[in-house]
DNA sequence: GCCTGATTCAAACGTACGTTTGAATGAAGG
DNA sequence: CCTTCATTCAAACGTACGTTTGAATCAGGC
């Protein structure tokens, strides 16, 4: 009955450590020290390190992305042939990946800041595979969310949602920063309060008049 | 008549492929390559790969810091005794920066992308030696952005520089991505277009209401 | 009890890294 | 001309990396 879980615990690792030090400082070495398994049993499970980078990313991204989905297409049963408010199209886009840092059986605070880091990573290897993760996503969005601000000009509206992307990614890789940055005023663990307040901001400059 | 300028040509090259790839995935030997010196020219002028990071922002941030602080203050020496409008303060904050990419001789496009790549870097050396660099900018500008939004909360305020500091890095980083995303639609080589569109939507932002 | 296939293991592979060394080079001063 | 000092250079240092290998171990089926 020793029932050892050396995939997932590779996994787990390979996860914390991605997310603390950036995947590209981080050595298969470290990991499988962390992980307390042999050396070569993450090529014979994921057969090499960009392969385990991958399948780190999609046991979260996969469910993640499904979340994001389920949330969309409910807010637009609820409304019928109405269009979605924007800020419930937002709250379904940001809210399951923030909402992230509140179940650690899906990783917890530790994968959600591992996909920040990943939008800002250079990597092109890591570029194309968060691309094809999102392109779904992506596709189903950027409607719903042109249809909730059906005045804005296409260009203000792409600026705006590069610049949403932005505040996602950093506040999801480094929302702890806040704390001490903020003198103790803001609080990260409080998720639905920071989803609130990114919601809020990223509303009001969606609605924001075009100059 | 040699007058060959290692150290410049170190700096140059080095800025560049520390943004294209990153400073953890550029080598020494790639730089030297580039910049065809030899390879313990880097040794010797600066002393370690983590020297020449830092003197490689330092080259472009000390300045760049300096014009933000000039034009703040122009601004409120035009403004007198009254407020600074948001807009004003936010155009003082992150024109400078995106301004970079018109400017060749200042690093241009590139370190551009170097800075905003390194608000993301989750190496604490690199995080420590940006602190340090923007501690002057953020004492200046944090009391200005606060009297100019003087009825939000102190924790909404925090929670919105944070997103700021996202969607400016983001931009930063990654601009030429919209040409893409957007169809064609954004063009990033407008620089004062791109500015504009970012003051925009963050001073939306932050004039949301708090909830 | 042995065979089979999947898994684990220690050891080594070749490569690339950041850094160091010590000699060669070149211009300037006495 | 010789010394001096800063700079450049080729070569090597030791270390760490991702990956591969081949034998050891283990479980379950016949």
């Amino acid at each position: 009955m020793k029932m050892k879980d050396t995939k997932g615990d590779i996994l787990n690792a390979a996860e914390r450590l991605f997310a603390a030090r950036g995947p590209h400082a981080t050595s298969l070495r470290q990991i499988i020290s962390s992980a307390k398994v042999n050396l070569a049993a993450v090529h014979y499970h994921f057969g090499s390190k960009e392969s385990l980078m991958q399948a780190v990313m999609s046991r979260r991204l996969v469910p993640l992305n499904a979340e994001r989905l389920a949330l969309l297409e409910e807010q637009e049963r609820a409304h019928g042939r109405r269009v979605v408010p924007l800020a419930k199209v937002l709250t379904a886009l940001v809210g399951p990946a923030l909402r992230l840092s509140r179940n650690p059986k899906k990783g917890g605070v530790v994968f959600m800041q591992l996909l920040g880091r990943c939008f800002m990573e250079p990597d092109p290897k890591i570029q194309a595979m968060l691309d094809q993760q999102l392109q779904e996503v992506a596709g189903r969005f950027i409607p719903a969310l042109q249809r909730a601000v059906p005045k804005l000009p296409e260009e203000d509206f792409f600026w705006r949602i590069h610049f949403l992307v932005g505040a996602m990614a950093h506040t999801m890789a480094d929302a702890e920063r806040l704390r001490t940055f903020s003198g103790g005023r803001c609080n990260p663990d409080d998720t639905e309060a920071m989803i609130d307040h990114l919601v809020n901001f990223l509303s009001a400059g969606f609605k924001a008049k075009s100059r």
